[in-house]
DNA sequence: ACATGACTGGACCATTTGGTCTAGAGGTGT
DNA sequence: ACACCTCTAGACCAAATGGTCCAGTCATGT
């Protein structure tokens, strides 16, 4: 406790946080999921009374509320729009290096391909909604003609971007990603 | 067997690509499978020796195939570039209507989302290559400028897409896409 | 009629799964 | 000193997991 660097909670949530996102929620056994967070089984469940789903949302809430500081971090000091993706899209990159490259969002790895509860989903689409909630607002601050649109482009082309990424072992194709964000055709 | 539809193996395919859409590799058990393919254990170890490991892929490159096929029928008849993309956004948005919408990406779900094995991931990076082939093949054929960096966008359109449909319950995010599909600023 | 081979059916197995329960350690307040 | 409470530790459990194995079925070729 005193010489642990995190109380035990944290411990576990972040090792979730990792693990399900390496894996999805299904690939992570609570064995791997303890030994990782140097945990014993109390523990889980005294933080946590409905065990690995509990976990599973604490570890979800927790990454995105990461992902929400990066956004924030990327668009504060910026002085317009564009440069604000472009730098959110480097430290998206960078934090796909620092993943192994092979890891998924961990939202939809944690939530979506969790139990079939509908809770679960919610909560994910809860969390995506506050992404893009942040970016509409950082957007209409910095004087984009379409915020709301603007925002939900991002955060498609963060999570395609990503998945290609992903495929290709190549983080370039998130740093390429502000690139293809431009203008609308008026379809 | 003479009553039956189809061939035990394709029944078990299906069933397979279905439900490791739906819950990921790790989320579908044996039994479960096998009752909704209607097939008894000894069949899947006949036609696939390593089991699960080799239905998924089995199952992936089937899912990939339908992709393709729907990928050609979308762009052949197309006068021009632009079309093809409605078309191939529209019959997107009702295959995610068709699939319950809440199933993601088959391949994805079923490999990147399986064991810890290189050739999953690989094999998973192979088929997505295909697609954007076929795309950039259309592209190409068709007179855009930039075809490889235009079927990128593509693929990364229809990833993140999908998603925040999945996300919104609404396939309409995949219908709106051709509109964010326009000639990226040169940088 | 018989043998052959592909395929089916399911009993069986070791291992792992998520989860429960209880004994007790360790800190704090009185 | 005591009680109180939070938290840890891990033995234990029923159920489910992926996988093996083999006897039996059935269509076919000869």
């Amino acid at each position: 406790m005193t010489r642990r660097p995190l109380p035990t909670k944290d411990r576990l949530i972040r090792a979730a946080a990792d693990l399900f996102r390496r894996s999805g929620y299904h690939g992570v056994g609570l064995s791997e999921l303890l030994s990782a967070a140097d945990a014993p089984k109390g523990s889980l469940y005294h933080h946590f009374p409905n065990g690995k789903s509990d976990l599973a949302v604490a570890a979800a809430t927790w990454a995105s509320d990461e992902m929400l500081r990066m956004i924030a971090a990327s668009f504060e000091p910026a002085e317009d729009f564009g440069t604000g993706t472009r730098t959110l899209c480097h430290k998206a990159a960078k934090m796909f290096d620092k993943s192994g490259q092979w890891d998924g969002c961990p939202i939809s790895a944690t939530l979506f391909e969790g139990p079939d509860n509908t809770d679960f989903r919610q909560h994910a689409h809860h969390l995506y909604e506050g992404w893009i909630a942040e970016v509409t607002h950082h957007a209409t601050r910095l004087g984009e003609p379409d915020p709301r649109n603007t925002a939900d482009t991002l955060f498609i082309l963060l999570q395609g971007g990503w998945q290609l990424a992903r495929a290709r072992q190549n983080s370039d194709e998130l740093r390429k990603l502000p690139a293809r964000l431009s203008a609308p055709k008026t379809d």
